[in-house]
DNA sequence: CTTCAACTACCAGAATTTTCATGTCTCTCT
DNA sequence: AGAGAGACATGAAAATTCTGGTAGTTGAAG
């Protein structure tokens, strides 16, 4: 299986490599725009990984250039968190996978393994919804009634997990081991003070409230009108 | 497969069970030392769960009686952080393998699991060294010198990778995607941030350094005298 | 042997996260 | 209904971690 890496910054193209060598791939990279759509059209490769911003023609216009020849192969992009902006409505255009720097490379490597098994077309849901609260899983980005709120790691972390769960009853066991990774101690409270920045973002100000506080089992997030 | 669990504090039995159950093992759960051994000798169990700190006959004295009676059944230890300065070498003549709290719970089951498949005797290696300094992965403590050294949470995790693999070059990308979870950025001196943290405390009065800088590549911790 | 550019180190302020002490609520038992 | 216990909420300090700027080093190129 042979990878197009198309990344200006070197120490993330060698990265990128490297990583992807080690796990069994045959990778060209280059450095810029032009040199990347110069040879997506003249090799065959199986799959593309671009970062949007490049010197020159920027990554968007290599997809246009690869799409425009023809060529159907699936393409992962790489943006960062802030050049996001305005680009995103682009990508339901062509693009078939993105990933928001930074990430992980294992993350990576699974997105990069399941457009080549499935062949392209591996866009996931990006957005997680209750009533008016929206999170936007690609831009790491939560509205509430339309109104931005910015939510710091773990807090957009147990939004996530609260969302994903929704109408579920979690108990602090679960909520422990996914926000927390380590976890199975008593005495602390690190859960409740989350919880309650949590509610102070999302819920205050605001009806009806969407965390609910189960006594005895966990939280909830739902809607009760 | 039946497992005996004994822990005092509800909350955290009730977890245990709750999540032992839904991996599908049959669970006695007791609240008491006395109990416990009672449960044990009565019934035949698999395997037994031993909180360490309990109210009357402590976990400890739990497994003297199980083992007096004959019982060859793998116990389990869970003790608290702080509970087990002087216990620890108590733990050398009878349990099979300990963890210390908070733990995850996915953590509780692999080493349940693993009991269960080799029949006992799990026993992680529980020291780390590099001449003389030491990182005791039980207690997550660290001497260099005999002198006690205290290390935050990614203080840690650093050196312990460090550690794990002495004397390999590690790269800032594995270094991130190991003690970060997530990372694949470049605009961001964490890692060096830390580093430096670590070399202070654990270089800065000692000889020789243990933690050197490889230009262009990474860090390692290698003995070079 | 200089100079330059790329790395790395260092510092301090800012933001995040945790801890701890205390207050409030809710359920149960009488 | 009232007392007590356990569970949860709250506030603020403490600890940790991250950010961004500046300074120092090193190696390569001239």
């Amino acid at each position: 299986m042979k990878i197009l890496v198309v990344e200006d910054e070197p120490k993330t193209g060698i990265y990128l490599k490297q990583g992807l060598v080690e796990a069994g791939f045959v990778v060209d990279l280059v450095e810029n725009g032009l040199d990347g759509l110069h040879l997506a059209l003249t090799e065959a490769h199986d799959l593309a990984v671009l970062d949007v911003m490049l010197p020159g023609i920027d990554g968007w216009q290599v997809l246009q250039g690869i799409r425009r020849a023809g060529k159907d192969i699936p393409v992962l992009f790489l943006t960062a968190r802030d050049q996001l902006e305005d680009r995103v409505k682009g990508f339901e255009l062509g693009a078939d996978d993105y990933l928001v720097k930074p990430f992980a490379f294992s993350e990576l490597l699974a997105r990069v393994r399941s457009l080549l098994r499935r062949g392209g077309k591996a866009k996931e849901s990006e957005f997680l919804r209750a009533l008016d609260l929206e999170l936007d899983l690609l831009r790491r980005r939560v509205t509430r009634s339309g109104k931005r709120i910015d939510l710091t790691a773990k807090e957009f972390a147990l939004l996530e997990l609260l969302l994903r769960r929704q109408g579920e009853v979690l108990p602090r066991s679960l909520i422990a081991s996914q926000v927390w990774d380590m976890n199975f101690d008593s005495d602390t409270n690190v859960i409740e003070v989350a919880i309650k920045r949590l509610r102070i973002k999302i819920d205050e100000g605001f009806e009806p409230k969407l965390i609910r506080t189960v006594r005895g089992m966990g939280y909830v997030l739902e809607i009760t009108d």
